[in-house]
DNA sequence: CCTCCCGGGTTGACATGTCAATCCAAAGCT
DNA sequence: AGCTTTGGATTGACATGTCAACCCGGGAGG
């Protein structure tokens, strides 16, 4: 009954129970994700980005940063930021000066526009956060979705470092 | 002590706990879901997007399907397929035939060549979702993550009929 | 000084997604 | 027949991402 599941180690792909977690999970983590996206975009104009960038000038000593630092702080690579600036000075989100301190670097600096976006789009991210998501969990769920994260993120790290 | 957290339907924004765990959550699997498709593209050339395309054409009879049957199976809006469709012809994955029955209907179709690049797929897909899934956490954690995807995605259903 | 390399950033090419507009043939309606 | 509607699918414009190549200003060695 259980021969056609070799034991410990020997076991590489997952059972078909496991796989249809995964496949539950990863899609429904998904749809949450593009639903959020969506709110956060009528109710405010942003994107998710625009979000991250927004929020970590925000809350930048004087609503500054280097480039490469802003990058490092919201996990993106510079390239994806530096295209993702490009589209938000368009938009007259920010603003890039070239550095005081070092000629080849960038300072980003949040505009008045950019501030008042944020400032707008805050209270209905949050409550679209507590309607899709919070809501739909018993508090039991809330903490098991927490620790999943962390044993996620914990099992990633070290596969990465390796 | 409580007071600045009015009860019961009065609240509407996250707590900070709350919001570290959505931070958490909704990170940590845009990671997972990045590096899987990272492994999926190193082992096999091909995106989820391929992926979900082909394992859908690979097991519908005689490996063909309508469009908007294909569309609906893996929930993509028909625009985004066609898109798609357009690039995985391009690379000899999948054939575009107008459909007997209907002359305004495409009918698409596995080639040899995508049933070849799928095949090869599977294993390592397989053995990448034990890895970096499957294997991050303890069986209960794996079921709580199951009910998790159940009650949000049911949430969300409700939310979208209204 | 000159060359080589490095770190900060940008750029271009291309894959992927969304949205709205369009095309076309089949049905209905008059 | 002529006109509108509907359903199947594609298209174009644009936002977003990744990857690799590039530009440019400093050093480090020689």
């Amino acid at each position: 009954m259980t021969k056609d599941t070799p034991r410990q180690g020997g076991r590489q792909l997952p059972t078909a129970e496991e796989l249809r977690i995964w496949r539950d999970f990863i899609e429904t983590t998904d749809v949450l994700r593009s639903r959020i996206a969506s709110r956060l975009q009528s109710e405010s104009a942003l994107s998710p980005g625009d979000y991250a960038v927004l929020l970590a000038l925000t809350e930048a000593p004087e609503q500054q940063m280097r480039s490469s630092e802003l990058a490092a702080h919201i996990g993106w690579e510079r390239s994806r930021l530096s295209h993702h600036l490009g589209r938000m000075e368009r938009r007259g989100l920010i603003r890039r000066q070239e550095c005081a301190t070092d000629p080849r670097g960038a300072e980003v600096h949040l505009t008045a526009a950019g501030a008042e976006a944020f400032r707008g789009s805050t209270v209905p991210h949050l409550r679209a956060i507590r309607e899709l998501f919070v809501d739909a969990l018993t508090p039991d769920q809330l903490v098991a979705a927490g620790e999943i994260a962390a044993a996620l993120r914990a099992h990633l790290d070290t596969r990465q470092a390796k």
